[in-house]
Order: structure tokens, then sequence, then C-alpha cells
RNA sequence: CGGGGUGUAGCUUAGCCUGGUAGAGCGCCUGGUUUGGGACCAGGAGGUCGUAGGUUCGAAUCCUAUCGCCCCGACCA
């Protein structure tokens, strides 16, 4: 049991300027944490006591799937990123680390990382501690702070630069292993998301810049989420970023040519919008798209139709470890137009050799034929047909799918809506056991790279994300098995002898039942505490004196109900037991 | 990094346009009256107006630079 007046719960009536959205005023007001700088938080303590119980019910679900606890360093030689696989990648949101010296003269000592994540650390480690398929698989976690250089922090703890995350990387000796032991992680943040009290929906997810085979996100939904997730009732869900939809029948047949491909004058039409309104009047639907990008320094192109959007994290799948979208001094003397003016057709090309590849979303061969750029500033081509004319070097799936499109398992239409990342789960494959060697040895005397997993959980994320979803205009309304305290006693007359004494005989009974118990022994009025109470969100509270007490009664009431339960003091030890009892009974409420 | 905004007491803010004594509410301290949903009265403490230059007799206010923070975009748990 805890006494308020020993402990430090700093609430505010109103929000700080800089907070924005619900969970982050809240965090704020209920005196969870405090910020240092952008993106840097204290933990004020009942932010830390929340923070702890999230971390073990993390733990007691990784234990169960098998994982394997341990501690790695937050600080990393630079040299093993260098020698990973995504060190162009990765640098960007690393924080570099240099002893801070005498001041008098540059640090010639070796460079250090602030670790992003430990890949680059745990696969050395394993590489060098286990060698034979006797010792697989393994799965090794952590619960650690991870630093990453945010280019934008954002809502408190939601995007922050230095943040708690549960990081967790299995070894298998095979692919049906390593894809039983992403299983049992998917069941494991399936029940601690569960237990935390927050719904999520596991979606299909890109893998970026981690790579791997495949992966699954864990989504909040919530309108201040930094993802779209595309899902329908018949059990498809994937992030946007990597959604596809029935749009393109598989046994499209390819149009035939209409005609021959004829130029045409577009004075100053350099929109999808210009050449589709009059005096042209090419639907957008009708229009190729091209757009340039750079690949690890070399342009390519994309060709979606003119009223589709090029879902960027889709052209992961060309391979380039880098890609942007190219300027327009780069377009010119590569296409031999300006942006506006672009297309593919044979030939139409300035200098085509410069292409590391001409790549068209499936989506085109619906237009068949269609009208596009002619390379040639305020000229378009018309009568162009995909097979006949255009240069394509392959097609595939790099459109943004829209809401309302046909959900590719079931053929309804797919829903789409924001939601909060709060855990991810990758299928790495051998990508990083190649480049740092773990390999082991089979029972037949054969070397062969483990096949390895990894999986993340946004911890101090999950925190606020559970805020989120759970409050009211009144303040959080805490999970039970999150929340900093589970009972609250609240007495009314701190001065008075009896009502203490009442107080602190509810407060065993709900400790005896086996809650977290607070109580509150300030002297503030009662409005005060009740406002505080409702505030920090402790889901059960107890409130013992003044007429009640007379009475012989104390208050039962949930702090997600409207119901006061007025209990006689001979039961309260019963009363007490079975609360206790009904809210650890609940993973929401 | 691009776009937009903002910086005045612990918190929320007024004042800035049109330069001339920095003001309020909450919180805090003292005393009193109160005591079931953020009490009231009286008294009090607390601000180099983000920082540095400039203009001016005079700058929170105008100008320049710089820093921080917030929001939108690319990135991510």
């Amino acid at each position: 049991m805890k006494k308020w007046s020993q402990t430090f719960i700093p609430t505010l009536k109103e929000s700080p300027a800089d907070a924005e959205i619900a969970s982050h005023k809240l965090l704020l007001r209920a005196g969870l944490v405090r910020k240092l700088g952008g993106g840097l938080y204290t933990f004020m303590p009942s932010g830390l006591r929340v923070l702890q119980k999230i971390m073990a019910i993390c733990r007691e679900e990784m234990d169960r799937e098998g994982g394997i606890e341990l501690a790695m360093p937050h600080v990393h030689p630079v040299e093993n990123w260098q020698k990973g696989p995504r060190w162009a990648a990765a640098r960007e949101i690393m924080y570099r680390v240099d002893h801070a010296g005498d001041g008098k003269r540059s640090s010639r000592d070796p460079e250090f990382v602030l670790g992003p994540t430990h890949e680059e650390v745990i696969t050395p480690l394993v590489k060098s501690e286990i060698t034979s398929y006797r010792d697989l698989p393994k799965n090794f976690y952590q619960i650690t702070t991870k630093f990453r250089n945010e280019i934008r922090p954002r809502y408190g703890l939601m995007r922050a630069r230095e943040f708690i995350m549960k990081d967790a990387y299995s070894f298998d000796a095979t692919d049906d292993g390593a894809i039983e032991s992403y299983n049992r992680m998917k069941r494991a943040y399936t029940a601690f998301f569960t237990r935390c009290g927050l719904k999520t929906i596991p979606v299909e997810a890109d893998t970026g810049v981690m790579g791997g085979s495949f992966s699954h996100e864990f989504m909040v939904p919530a309108p201040v989420g930094d993802d779209d997730i595309v899902y329908s009732d018949a059990g498809y869900s994937a992030n946007r970023e990597k959604a596809t939809s029935a749009l393109v029948p598989a046994d499209l047949a390819d149009a035939a040519p209409v005609g021959v491909v004829e130029e045409f004058a577009t004075p100053g039409a350099v929109t999808i919008a210009a050449l589709a309104a009059a005096p042209y009047g090419v639907p957008a639907e009708a229009q190729f798209k091209t757009l340039v990008f750079m690949g690890d320094g070399k342009p390519f192109l994309v060709v979606v139709r003119g009223c589709d959007d090029v879902e960027e994290a889709k052209l992961g799948s060309l391979g380039f470890q880098l890609w942007r979208a190219a300027t327009s001094e780069e377009i010119e003397p590569l296409m031999g137009a300006k942006p506006g003016s672009l297309g593919t057709v044979r030939g139409t090309i300035k200098n085509p050799d410069a292409l590391a590849g001409i790549f068209a979303d499936h989506a085109i061969r619906l237009i068949g034929n269609g009208t596009t750029g002619a390379n040639q500033d305020g000229f378009h081509l018309r009568n162009v047909n995909v097979v006949r004319d255009l240069a394509v070097t392959r097609f595939g799936d790099f459109r943004r799918v829209r809401e309302g499109e046909p959900c590719p398992k079931s053929g309804e239409p797919l829903k789409l809506v924001r939601a909060i990342e709060v855990g991810h789960i990758f299928k790495l494959g051998t990508k990083y056991s190649e480049k740092f060697d773990a390999v082991y040895t089979d029972d037949k005397k054969q070397s062969h790279p483990m096949v390895m997993g990894c999986y993340g959980i946004g911890i101090s994320r999950t925190l606020q994300a559970v805020i989120e979803q759970s409050n009211d205009a009144d303040g959080i309304l805490w999970p039970w098995h999150v929340a900093p305290w589970q009972v609250l006693v609240v007495n009314l007359d701190p001065q008075d002898e009896t009502a203490s004494g009442v107080a602190a005989q509810l407060a065993a009974a709900a400790e005896a039942a086996g809650a977290d118990v607070l109580l509150d022994d300030r002297a503030e009025r009662p409005g005060v505490k009740f406002k505080d109470a409702d505030l920090i969100g402790i889901p059960l509270r107890l409130t013992v004196g003044g007429k009640g007490l007379k009475e012989g009664i104390f208050e039962l009431k949930w702090r997600r109900g409207k119901d006061v339960q007025k209990v006689p003091l001979a039961e309260a030890d019963r009363a007490i037991a079975e609360a206790v009892r009904q809210g650890a009974g609940t993973a929401g409420s």
C-alpha cells in the first residue's frame, strides 16, 4: 500500500500547451511523465509503475513462448553496423557517441553509436556462442532503451528519440523452425496486448529497412496513428504500404491496339488534371503517369495510371537499398522533357541506357490504350498500347490501394482506418546470419546459416496507446492489469482517526485480495480528491469518510461505471475481495 | 530537411498590430472561514517577456540573426 502523500503524483488542471492529443495531455496531466526535450521524457513515479507492469506482462508472455532474457549494451562499436547489411540506410537514424574528452583536443577514440535496435549485436554474439544444431532453436530478448534520431518526434511517447522497446531475436536451423518461432511470437504478442487491455489488429506489413521475407504489425486503431491499415471482414488485413486489392483481375486479357500512336500538342498541360480537363478531356483513368526515381544513384521509372498514386514502400521490392524521387535537374537530361510530359513509349526516352529499369504497375493494363507524355515539353501521345508501345522492364504492384477496392481474398470492399503500430514481427531469413557468418553445423556435418526472426514491441508507445484507447472527458481509464494502482482508497477525513483507521483497514483488505493499493491521505477537499481520482484513472475507488462513515458504510465505485455502491463496513473484506477478483478477471476493464 | 505556427511566473494566458509603470486565472506561502465533485476572504512571494544584436530618448512590442518547442510531409516500435 502506498500513501499518496509519500509518493509524487503531480497532476495538472490544465493541459500544457505543447500537448495536442488526448493521450499526450493525459500523460502530462495525470503526472505520469514530464518532458526534458523533444522526444525525451522522464517517467514520474506512477508512470514508471505502469511501465514496469507492462514490462512484467511482456516478460511473462515472452518466457511462456520460450524467450530467454538478456541485456545488450546501449553503446555499439560502429564497426558492427558497418559490417551489417543496412549501414547505409540505418546510419541516418543513429546517434553517434564520442567521449566528451577534456575539451582541448579532438577524440581519436573508436567511434560508437547508440543502439536503435540490436540485430548487429545479437548476431555476432550468437555466431560465436552457438555452432551446433543441438543448441537451436534459441530466442533471445531484452527490454531496454532504444535511441533513434527521429526526424520528427511526436505526440509525447508515441514517437520519441529515446524509448523503451522489447526486442527479440530468434535463431533456427531450418526455415520451418523459423516459421514456428515466428508463430510463437505472434501468439505471445496477441496475449501480451490482450492482457494490457489493448485491442490490436495484426496486419501484413512491409519489411522496410529491416529486410526479411514477411512480417506482421500489431496495430491499435486510432485516428492519431501514423499508419493506415486496410482490411476486410473476410480476414484480410494489411498495412496500406503493403496492401493489395483485386482491382486487376488475374485473367485480364491485354487490350489490342486501336490505332497508330499519335502525337498531339498540349502546351502548358503538365498535370494529370490539366490533361483531363477541356480541351483534351483525357480521363485520369486513361493516362499513363510516369515517375522518375533514383535508386542507389541510378534513375529508374515507375508507370502507374493517372488516377493512381505510387506506394513508395512497394519500390522496396526492386532491390535498391535507398531510393527517392528524382529532381527536375536529374529528369530533363535523362528523359528529354520536364515532369509533366514524361512517358515510356519505346524510342522516346532521350537517354534510355542510363536507366536501371522501367517498372509498371499491373493496373495500367486496365487502360489498354491510353495517353502519355511524349518526352517532349508540350506534347503527349495517344493510342498508346500497353503491350505494343510501352517499354517495360517488368510489371509489379506499385500503386497505393484505396478504400472500397475489392478485397484480394473475398472481393468485398476494403476498409481503411488509421492506426498506431505497437508491435512488429519479422521473419528475417538469413540476411543477417550470412552477413555475420552465423552458421551452425547440422547432424551431417554440413554448415548452414541460421534462419532468423526479429520481434519488437514499443513498450512506452504501448503505454500511451492504452491511454489513447481508454480515456474519457475526466481522465484515464486504466485497464486493471496495467493500472499504476488498481484500488484507490480515498480518505475524505485524513485528520479524523476513525476515518483513517477504516481507510487503512480497507486498503489492507484490498491488498490482501491481491490488488495494488494507493491511499489518498492528502488534506485536500473532497472535490479535489475525486477529480484527481478520475484523472489518474485507478479502476476501483473506495471512499471513506463524511456522511457515509456515520452511517457505517464506505463507497465502492468503478472508474468506468456510474453506480456508487454503499457497503456496510462489516461486509468490507468480503465485498472488496469480490470486487478485486472481478477486476482481475477483466482484460479490458 | 521543406511548409505552417509559437516562445511572457511552475501551468494556462492577456498585452505586441498602433513602442512609454508586465497584467490576470490556476498553482505556491501566511492567517481565517469552510469541507461529498477542482471552496471563499484577506495578505504575500514569484517574470533579465527564449537568446544575441540593431533601430529609438525609450523595446515584451519594430528590424535582423539564432535557439527551443508544436503541427503537416518523408522515417519508425
